[in-house]
DNA sequence: GCAAAAGTGTTGAAGGTACACCCATGT
DNA sequence: ACATGGGTGTACCTTCAACACTTTTGC
């Protein structure tokens, strides 16, 4: 049993993916989804922080269970099931570095993934899929941003993973309608531009709609 | 590393999930979720498909892997992974019978659940939730029921599986406007009022739309 | 003829989409 | 002054929700 995790962050180039660089055989040399063996009483979600830890220096992120991967033949070392998981970092604020089995651990825009080992690609190819999907109806993107963004963030975040341009009017309305956004009261420093206001993603007062039957959609 | 399936069935009294009654230790008499070990080299929708057929005599059914649980301790046995699946059956064409380890094998309200082995109860619960959600924007419900049904037939899954009565001229202009009900040009017999028409679901029709970027929301 | 479900349109409200200009800041 | 993104309102159109009566069959 191994997890693996499809770590996503943000850049101005859209959403990237975390992989590492194989030490070890099988595959040594190669990149691929950061990961490893779940040990003997050990939760899974444990497992995978675990993993992210030991291989890139990530630690406390977003992480979301995605599939498990079983197929005969997808691991040379004999039949290993995978659970994949997803995580969303804030590029920013988490730092990455390669350790443990990995020799190096990089960014790499989703157009530019190099081959990958065992089956990651199919896992990488879901994962996208997972949070290309989801972010549209649960308010995970913020997991993407730092704490206080501007809603020219929040725009430029959806338009990469939706992959369309928005109207600016209209997205502003409807993310403004949404209750969960609070104005910090701040604003951007040291910009070219006006600067824009700085604005917070409030948990609690989502939580409270989603019980009230609330949805989001965008 | 076993998996469990949740399979789901639909009668008068609303959705029904299958369980089986353990023959063997632990929890033998108590109900479960049909299941087992997967074996060495084998695909894990093929144990799943295995484990139905072996304990329930279910077979060729619709399957869609759920989420896997891996709490330590969640089963007396040592630390045992469960890839857990989410079955929908067409109760009338699908005759159930336990077999294997299994002594008995019924259908159950989800109201009337009876204390489950393992952890399966949250299993159940995290598969009603998926089979709650998705029927709204994906056509799976069509698998609930037989080949040809009416939108009577169909309307009354809807409310049972959302837990709400839906307008009877409402639903009809959003079902027939979705391009993939098809009329068999047949209807109804033997029923004590007027005969309704029988519509199949066409998963073509519904493929082809999906491809063109098409969603549905009831 | 009675019971039981099938079948059928319209109207008002709400929400979504398209669209263009002025504002505040740094250089 | 100019370049750059921030910030704002309206009109149209589409979609959704509410609502009641006639039809066809078996008994």
């Amino acid at each position: 049993m191994t997890v693996d995790c499809a770590v996503f962050g943000l850049t101005e180039d859209g959403l990237q993916v975390l992989l590492v660089q194989r030490g070890a055989e099988p595959f040594a040399g190669a990149w691929a989804l950061p990961g490893g063996f779940v040990r003997e009483g050990e939760d899974l979600e444990a497992a995978a922080r675990r993993e992210l830890r030991e291989e890139t220096g990530l630690d406390d992120v977003f992480l979301e269970q995605l599939y498990s991967f079983g197929a005969p033949g997808r691991d040379p070392r004999g039949h290993v099931v995978s659970v994949a998981w997803v995580a969303l970092v804030n590029a920013r604020d988490h730092a990455v570095h390669a350790a443990t089995d990995a020799r190096d651990a990089a960014f790499f825009p989703l157009g530019e993934v190099p081959e990958l080992a065992f089956d990651h690609d199919v896992i990488l190819a879901a994962a996208e899929e997972r949070v290309r999907g989801k972010v549209r109806y649960r308010p995970i993107g913020f997991e993407l941003l730092p704490e206080r963004f501007t809603l020219g963030d929040l725009q430029h975040l959806y338009e990469a993973v939706i992959g369309r341009p928005l109207d600016k009017r209209n997205f502003r309305k409807k993310m403004l309608a949404l209750e969960f956004l609070t104005d910090t009261g701040e604003r951007e420093e040291g910009v070219p531009h006006r600067p824009a206001r700085l604005y917070r993603f409030d948990p609690e007062a989502y939580a409270r709609l989603a019980r009230e039957g609330f949805e989001m959609w965008i």
